[in-house]
DNA sequence: GTTAGCACTCGATGGAGCTGAGTGCTAACA
DNA sequence: TGTTAGCACTCAGCTCCATCGAGTGCTAAC
């Protein structure tokens, strides 16, 4: 036995139905509201094959059928291969982002406020990630005698800044002499490479030891531990709106995850460089999450770096809405940090 | 009729056994666990009394008696007045700093989950609000062309920053020149100050008149929109293991007010400037929060900053224990903010 | 003032019975 | 051969009801 039109048809029927209620869907609703030339036996035929297919699952006898995990994917497949077709009430994500907003990581919490608020279900936003970054400026700013702010500048325009503690007479234009000489020769090397050059560095410009060994600890420290990316969350509670989450246990277990920050961040960036990413329960891998799906898009900043933006629901989720909307909010974000003139993100006018 | 010192005992040990198992507390478990020669019958009178006094609530006519508000604020008033009595699983504050930390915001997210995690509550803390801070230094580093950092240091240490947009011609070294006199210019007001000044000072510094302009945008849109507190919460999911949430609107309410941050920031900061804050159930007048009670600390910086940190949880707090911690960890983030010479927060050796 | 005893209340628990949605199967029909 | 009507069967969910037990209030005796 396999596919066929008719049954496919079916299955479609039954899982735009079940992704509306929740509930398990009958023969005689399929029969009622969407194959109304069939009678309800005809159609509990087809989905009695479509169960030995794996595509349907029956809570117990005497209740209607359920999508499995299979069905949702052919379910998801095939909607993404019709293309992505825009989902009109996805529209008002253009103009959640007219106010100005400056800071990346600003945009970043409010791209999954957005997000969540758009869908009715939990988003997560991650920073861009990409190539490590190249230097670009380097600059020692005094903050108060004895301690200077190292801000540095590199071309993902990714600024991270720390006090360093320094000799206490030293003073701002000494700073900025230092300064200069460390763009100039540091410009255009990765943080890997500065490492490196440091104690050469050290050694050529004697007097100020004490300042460049602060940045040498500083440098290598920063190394091995990269910045963690700032992680967004959205709508967390949505969570609970969903009858699937109405055991306690689970949806604790659920929220902690949503709470470990990294742990969340490497399961939404997941292993996959795709633009568009549809994990459908076991799919996702994580325990917590078996009856979750998780759909992720990517967005991209002007140095190339790849950010992630995902929103988690339940396996009967709004597919074809949350992918148009995600594959909205990704342009969107592309463009405010590709920086077409009227913003990037860590502009300003 | 009015309380001597066995109803006192009574009503102590029914808010004792209802904070530790949280179900209604009935004559027969006081008479037995706790004062063992008094009968059942006389607690039951004394308890008659409590309810009469307020003090007490009964849920329904065949179940025991729970502690009302008015019994828990007698209770936490008797704690505060004998003085914080170090709880001995709350030593482990103090080892959960010995890593190095170094960002404000990285110390304050830190503190908010070792909060949740010892107390097994839910742990909000507020970065530091204050006076209105001073300028200290400005400094402007290039960004890419047509485009600089403004570093802003003041005071209080802290450093905001953002890009702004400057004619592509402006090198390095003039935008040195103008970090130079506007720190010169600027040192010592407030970003008030600065704002009025600001006129004065691009009509005198003519030729940077652009710089300077996007500048002054900056601060006066800085002034009106302060920067939020950062927020930092720990344990959410805390909440949903107490009986007391097991009812999902509840929960879902609860946390999405966690989700609304200054909303929760105003509700934790409250109107208060002590030291200590015990808001019990009503009392924080947050109808969502009808049932939990709101303990707060405050810890101090450097330049005198008050930040708040706090612990929500159901009525039947451990108050004794969250109080303690709390008053730990107030200790431990003003010595660490204060920066005695082994590490301020924004400090790095 | 304290206690023993007793009647009473009422939530919680669990079983019996009913209902209705839904299935699978069979036989008849086109 | 595919479709349909009909029927027996299943089973979750609901209501009804009885029982249980924790707890109270009251009274009378110590």
């Amino acid at each position: 036995m396999q596919m066929d039109d008719r049954k496919m048809r079916i299955l479609r029927a039954i899982i735009d139905d079940y992704i509306l209620t929740g509930v398990p869907v009958g023969s005689r609703t399929i029969s009622r509201k969407y194959e109304t030339n069939l009678s309800s036996a005809t159609i509990r035929n087809e989905m009695s094959d479509l169960e030995e297919l794996g595509f349907l699952d029956q809570p117990h006898v005497s209740a209607g059928r359920i999508p499995s995990a299979k069905a949702y994917r052919l379910y998801v497949d095939s909607l993404l291969q019709a293309g992505i077709i825009p989902d009109d009430s996805a529209e008002s994500v253009l103009s959640h982002f007219s106010g100005r907003v400056h800071q990346m990581e600003d945009v970043i919490d409010h791209a999954a406020r957005v997000l969540s608020s758009l869908t009715q279900y939990t988003a997560v936003v991650l920073s861009p990630k990409g190539t490590e970054p190249r230097l670009q400026t380097i600059q020692l700013v005094p903050v108060s005698t004895g301690s200077a702010l190292v801000v540095i500048v590199t071309d993902q325009g990714v600024i991270r800044d720390s006090v360093i503690r320094i000799s206490p007479e030293v003073d701002g234009d000494t700073l900025y002499a230092i300064s200069r000489t460390l763009t100039q020769e540091l410009r255009g090397c990765t943080l890997t490479d500065a490492c490196r050059s440091l104690p050469e560095l050290i050694r050529r410009m004697e007097g100020n030891d004490e300042i460049l060994r602060g940045l040498y600890g500083y440098f290598t420290e920063g190394q091995q531990k990269p910045r963690i990316p700032h992680v967004a969350i959205g709508g967390t509670s949505n969570m609970l709106s969903y009858p699937e989450y109405s055991d306690m246990d689970k949806a604790r277990s659920f929220l902690s995850l949503m709470e470990t920050r990294d742990k969340l961040a490497d399961i939404i960036r997941g292993n996959s460089e795709l633009a568009f990413t549809v994990r459908i329960g076991p799919e996702t891998g994580v325990p917590e999450m078996a009856d979750c799906s998780i759909v992720t898009a990517t967005y991209s900043t002007k140095g190339g770096q790849q950010g992630t933006i995902g929103v988690i629901g339940p396996t009967r989720m709004r597919y074809s809405r949350v992918i148009s909307i995600l594959n909205m909010m990704g342009h969107e974000l592309t463009d405010m940090f590709t920086g077409d003139e009227r913003g990037s993100a860590t502009d300003k006018e």
